[in-house]
DNA sequence: AACCAGGACGTGA
DNA sequence: TCACGTCATGGT
């Protein structure tokens, strides 16, 4: 089981994460890269509210290609409209949300994504929406999906990334062509259906690709090699 | 100062 | 199906 032994090391190496950073959680975690604010190491108990479930959803949606430095500005501007809320930011005219959601980039689209979402949200009166409800939505795929229900309503799917497809390829378990549902079947097939473990996981993950990216050359050259040596 | 982020969609072949 | 262009801001 390459998968299960690679979480282990990951945990060991990094820590739990702490995801899915929300914007009202005033905890943070210094041990990792990047944007530090709104992460709960070791609680996988959020979404403790439907304002945090919508948050989570909303902030899938503006992360997509996107880092998540700049999804928290957009969210922060979200939160000063009061605008983390269905109904309310469905009373918010295109130009106001555009503006506020600015920094995320794509905004056009996301605008779009948002309201369309929104719609959905309101529809289901809190009740836990499908994957195959999700993927009709316009501006919602594999990926996004797959963070709303894991991240959102701890449904234990595992979210493939840009991240892990290049992991999955680095450790020969995986190649350019393999699809998102057989990656994804990796990860199902070699683990139990556990939500916080698919939860940290993914998130060790993206927190060890933003390592290989922001480390020195030693420090890369280490790493490549705890990849190799596994694969 | 290029490069690229926690993707998804539209199009043409 | 699939390869490729488009969407956009901001940090490094």
């Amino acid at each position: 089981m390459p998968l299960q032994r690679l979480h282990n090391d990951l945990l060991a190496a990094y820590g739990s994460q702490g995801w899915w950073p929300l914007h009202s959680h005033d905890g943070s975690n210094p041990t990792k890269t990047g944007a530090c604010r709104g992460y709960h190491p070791g609680d996988y108990s959020f979404p403790r509210t439907d304002a945090e479930r919508f948050e989570i959803c909303l902030g899938a949606i503006l992360t997509q290609n996107t880092n998540w430095m700049n999804v928290e500005k957009a969210i922060v501007n979200l939160s000063r409209l009061k605008a983390l809320d269905a109904k309310r930011l469905l009373k918010l005219d295109e130009a106001t949300i555009k503006d506020a959601i600015r920094p995320a980039g794509y905004y056009n689209q996301k605008t779009k994504k948002l309201r369309i979402f929104a719609e959905f949200y309101l529809t289901q009166k809190g009740k836990q929406p499908t994957r195959e409800q999700l993927l009709e939505l316009w501006g919602i795929g594999p990926e996004t999906a797959d963070s709303m229900l894991l991240y959102a309503y701890h449904v234990p799917v595992f979210v493939v990334d840009a991240y892990t497809k290049r992991l999955l390829i680095s450790l020969k378990l995986a190649n350019e062509k393999t699809t998102y549902e057989a990656m994804q079947r990796l990860f199902h097939d070699q683990l139990p259906a556990d939500h916080e473990l698919f939860n940290e996981y993914h998130a060790l993950i993206v927190e060890h690709a933003k390592r290989l990216k922001a480390g020195t050359a030693t420090t890369l050259h280490l790493y490549k090699h705890r990849d190799s040596r596994r694969a």
